[in-house]
DNA sequence: ATTAAATATTCCGTTAAACGGAATCGTACG
DNA sequence: CGTACGATTCCGTTTAACGGAATATTTAAT
């Protein structure tokens, strides 16, 4: 009389993927990132996280202040909770940390701007910046986005990518030309990318702002994977690009002192 | 022969308090807010949470890449994607918001700097400012911290908490004097929140920066509770404390559209 | 207004994940 | 070498997470 298989035992019950932690801060980056208020469905679609199972973790977030509903549509949005804990998070990564000092010391040695940049859904984002007194800059503050397919980082950050990844991501860029050097041609984008593997650093030929030149070179991991790069900029008329290749050592260099402070 | 009741069964196992969501967000809280590598002990202590707990918690945050341990000291450190996640939130809650043009509204019907500010720790930070044109101006970006015993906010904050509470932080506060101004006897303070719980609103007379006179409203959670609040800055020579006091029903009046986009 | 479609919320049996005391390991310091 | 303290692992216990399905609610369409 065994009571197995209990007829068709449709439920299948716990096929719990990750766990709650990692899916709730998954939902928090979603609305984070939409960067205005959310319906429940789309926080669940964007992680792929069951509607019910989504409603119970938001529930959960709101209550302890984390996220806020706006009481007509039923949105979510950053609450009061989330933006004390970004502020702290910015500000903990600031000017104040060796981060930032690295970054400064590169800036130093080289005397051109210097940029920290990373991946955040299919753009760059800027996570830090250390400018030179040059009058000339650009009003790139840390959090702002670059496209990905027109930028050193973007480029080079996409061609450290699995082949798989990258070809999904490459579809789902939009390869706007900023300027008549910008690649937008999928096949040259493809060469390219392969071009910046094989040469283990990128290049931007005034590809998004014209008279804007740059040079990349990827922080990696313990495991070599890149996820971060050090972008330098510099007016073409102050620095050929050939001048800025010739910098690419001192960037890595200044790469190998940061990936550590990352420790991945 | 029930193997029921096995030994002294010593293990009490799950005593189990606040899910575990909840403990490793406040763990992140921790390590923001500290600003520096923090140890697992100091992390554990900060959020009163055991060390077994603390360490899986802090484990699993690191294997997402939300914090990183120096490689030398084992200590934890904001790592990337919480960077990322920091930067996003700020973005989200600035110029760009609905709540962002609230306080707009406010600075630009009474012509005078506000701030939204709310407590975090024993410190009063700012959330968000919009500044007059005027040439006289802090530096008071948004995620900066000032006392609590000598500003409009802070006192106003103070003033709404619960009597135990209250003498809690006012017993952990140092009350440095920052002008003549500043009130740094604890009992002419416990009047002055008497006073502000009075009248509702709350004024800093050149008590943190010799000049700059404030006036602060709260901002209230559904229950009537100040969460946060609206502060009014200007300098002394333009604007007389009184005639600050006069704009307090347009401040008032702003504080509840907050209320509304935060409807805690 | 009535119905249909889409979302949001509750329910609940199942089970993995969280829990934390105690034991162990590692290391810094005397 | 021992003592102390923090980090880590172990493991029996229990809770909270899970998510499919049912229900309720809102929104859109007719």
């Amino acid at each position: 009389m065994k009571q197995i298989d209990i007829g068709d035992q449709r439920t299948f019950a716990g096929k719990q993927a990750r766990p709650a932690l990692t899916r709730a801060l998954g939902l928090l980056e979603a609305i984070a990132a939409t960067g205005r208020p959310a319906t429940l469905k789309e926080i669940a679609a964007l992680q792929d996280v069951p509607a019910a199972t989504a409603f119970r973790l938001c529930q959960q977030l709101e209550e302890a202040g984390y996220l806020v509903r706006d009481s007509g549509s039923r949105r979510y949005t950053v609450g009061i909770r989330l933006i004390r804990l970004g502020l702290d998070i910015v500000r903990s990564s600031g000017p104040t940390t060796a981060r930032h000092k690295i970054l400064s010391d590169i800036v130093e040695s080289i005397g051109e701007t210097c940029n920290l940049t990373t991946l955040a859904g299919t753009e760059v984002l800027y996570l830090d910046r250390v400018e030179t007194r040059w009058p000339l800059r650009m009003n790139l503050e840390p959090g702002s986005r670059v496209p990905m397919h027109c930028t050193a980082s973007g480029k080079l950050l996409l061609a450290a990518m699995p082949k798989e990844t990258q070809e999904r991501v490459l579809a789902s860029l939009e390869l706007t030309p900023h300027t008549p050097m910008t690649i937008t041609d999928p096949k040259m984008i493809r060469r390219e990318l392969q071009r910046i593997a094989r040469r283990g650093f990128s290049t931007d030929n005034e590809e998004f702002v014209a008279g804007l030149i740059a040079v990349a070179v990827p922080i990696a991991d313990r495991h070599g994977k890149a996820f971060a790069a050090i972008a330098c900029h510099s007016p073409a008329a102050r620095l050929s690009l050939e001048e800025a290749i010739l910098l690419v050592p001192v960037l890595k260099a200044g790469a190998a002192k940061l990936a550590e402070t990352f420790a991945i």
